[in-house]
DNA sequence: ATTGAATCGATCATATGCGTTCATAATTTA
DNA sequence: TAAATTATGAACGCATATGATCGATTCAAT
C-alpha cells in the first residue's frame, strides 16, 4: 500500500471521529505500529492532526480542508438569492467593499456583470472568482492570513482597510440585534468589519434570517450604522417593522 | 502498446481509483518497469499526476484557489530542484519573502517541513498552498490585483512591504547580468521585488541558467544586492567564476 | 508514590523501488 | 539503404519505506 493512501486514510477517519487510534488504523492498513506512527508523526508535522498517546485527535486545519465545503453549501440558496438581492444595488463605476465569510463568497457571480467595478476585500474566494475577469478592478487587503477562514486579519490588515474608501460596503455578521446591534464570533474578523463599515459611505448587511435577533460573543457595531439589511423572506413581519422603525431599510425577495 | 495509450491507461485509472501502482500498470500494459516509472516521470513533470514510492496519487491542483496552468510546467523539474536547493537554506523560526512568479510558486511544498515559518508574499499561488498547513504563518502583501500574474503590485503594495522586515528574501528576476545586475520585463513587479530586497538580511535569487547574463526590459537592483544566486548545473564554469569573483556565492545542484 | 502495561523514539536491518547508464530494438529522416 | 532519433529494456548502486528490537517515557490503577 502507497503510503498516501495510508495518509488519506488516517485524515479521513479522523475527520469522521475526530479522534484514532495507532491500533485501529494499523489493522485497517495491515502495517506495523511504527510505520502508523511515523505517518502521525508527519502529518503532525504539517499541523494536520495532533498526536495524542496512542493515536491522534483532529486539528483546526484539517477540519477547515474537510468542513470548508459543506459550510458553504448549508442553505445556499438563501445565501445565494440574498447575494443576488445584493448585486442590485450596485451600480457602474462603484467602489464596494466585500467582507468575507460563506454568504458574501457568493456574489461574485452577480457582479461581474458591471463594467467598471472597483473591488476592495479581505476574501480569497471572493478575489479566486474575481481574478478571473480582468475588467473587473480588485485590490485585496494585506495582511496575517487566518487559514480557516480563507481571510485576511490582523492589526495590519486593519489598518490597510483606512487606506481605501468606499462608497457601498457588502458585511456579514454572525448576529444582528436592534438591542446590541452586529455581533461576530471571533475579535478579528468584527475588527475587520468595522472597518469597513467606518470608510464606506453606505452599508450593506448581508445575513439570512436565522441570525437575526441573535447575539455572537464580539459586539462591533451598533445597528444604525447599517443602512440596508439584505435577508430572506423567513423573517418575521413584526421584525420587520422593527427594524423599518429603526431606520433599516429591510431588503428581502 | 504505444506510450500515448499507456499515458492514457494511467492517467485514466487514476481519474477513476485515485491512487496507482507501478506493478498493477505494468502488468496492464505488458512492459517493463521502469518504462513505466519513465512514464510518470514524465506525467508529473506536466503536472498532470504526483509519483509516489511504487506508483501516483491523482493531482490535487484543482482544488487551488489559485493556479498557474500551463507556464509553471515549462521546465519545471529544472525549477524545482531550485527550489529544493533554496529551501536547504531556511531555518527552523526564520522570517521570509518570497516574491511571485513560477518559479518560487513551487517553492512551497518544500517549507511546509518548518515548524515556526513565517512567510510574507505577494503570490496568490504560494499562498494558495500554504493556506493548507496552519503552522506557517503566511501573509499577504496587499494591493491591487494583477489577474494574469496572480499576484499583488501597485503602489499600496510596494508601500506594504515597508511594513515587514524578513531575515530572508527568496525573489526572481526575467535576468541577470554583473554589468546591469537584475532586471524584469514588468515595472511594477520590478518595484514589488526592489522593495522585498531592501527589507530583508539576505537575498536569494532563485533563477534558471538561460536567465543569465540576460538582460530584460527594466533595470531594479544592482549585483551587489544579491547574496545568493540559486540556479541549474548549466551554468558555464566561467560564469560561475566571475559571478563568484563578483562576490556572488552562486548555489548549484 | 509504586508498579506494570502500553506506547514512544532511536537505531539498525532489509526489501523494494528509484535513477543512471549503457545497450538494443523500433521508428523516422535523409 | 544508412544515419539519426526515439522507445524500451537490463544492470547497478543508491534512496526510501518498512519492520524489529530495546531502553526510555507515559499512563493508569492501585
Amino acid at each position: 500500500m502507497i503510503s498516501e493512501l495510508r495518509k488519506e486514510i488516517i485524515l479521513s477517519t479522523l475527520n469522521e471521529t475526530g479522534i484514532l487510534y495507532t491500533q485501529e488504523i494499523m489493522k485497517k492498513c495491515d502495517v506495523s505500529e511504527i510505520t502508523i506512527r511515523r505517518d502521525l508523526t508527519e502529518l503532525e508535522s504539517k499541523g494536520l492532526l495532533i498526536r495524542t498517546h496512542g493515536g491522534a485527535i483532529k486539528s483546526k486545519a484539517a477540519d477547515m480542508l474537510f468542513t470548508y465545503d459543506l459550510k458553504i453549501n448549508q442553505n445556499r440558496q438563501n445565501k445565494e438569492m440574498i447575494c443576488q438581492l445584493a448585486a442590485n444595488y450596485i451600480d457602474e463605476g462603484d467602489i464596494i467593499f466585500i467582507d468575507c465569510g460563506t454568504t458574501l463568497s457568493l456574489i461574485t457571480q452577480y457582479i461581474t456583470r458591471f463594467n467598471s467595478l472597483t473591488v476592495i476585500t479581505n476574501s480569497l474566494p471572493v478575489i479566486s472568482e474575481l481574478i478571473k475577469y480582468p475588467h473587473v478592478r480588485s485590490s485585496l487587503i494585506g495582511g496575517e492570513i487566518a487559514n480557516e477562514r480563507q481571510a485576511i486579519y490582523g492589526p495590519i490588515a486593519e489598518n490597510n482597510i483606512g487606506m481605501y474608501h468606499a462608497n457601498k460596503a457588502f458585511i456579514g455578521a454572525d448576529g444582528v440585534s436592534l438591542k446590541n446591534g452586529l455581533s461576530s464570533y471571533d475579535e478579528k474578523e468584527a475588527a475587520i468589519t468595522r472597518k469597513m463599515i467606518e470608510n464606506s459611505d453606505e452599508v450593506f448587511l448581508l445575513c439570512d434570517s436565522s441570525k437575526i435577533e441573535k447575539n455572537s460573543f464580539v459586539r462591533f457595531a451598533a445597528i444604525t450604522k447599517i443602512h440596508h439589511l439584505i435577508t430572506d423572506k423567513l423573517v418575521s413581519s413584526e421584525q420587520l417593522k422593527l427594524y423599518k422603525d429603526f431606520g433599516v431599510d429591510v431588503i428581502i425577495e
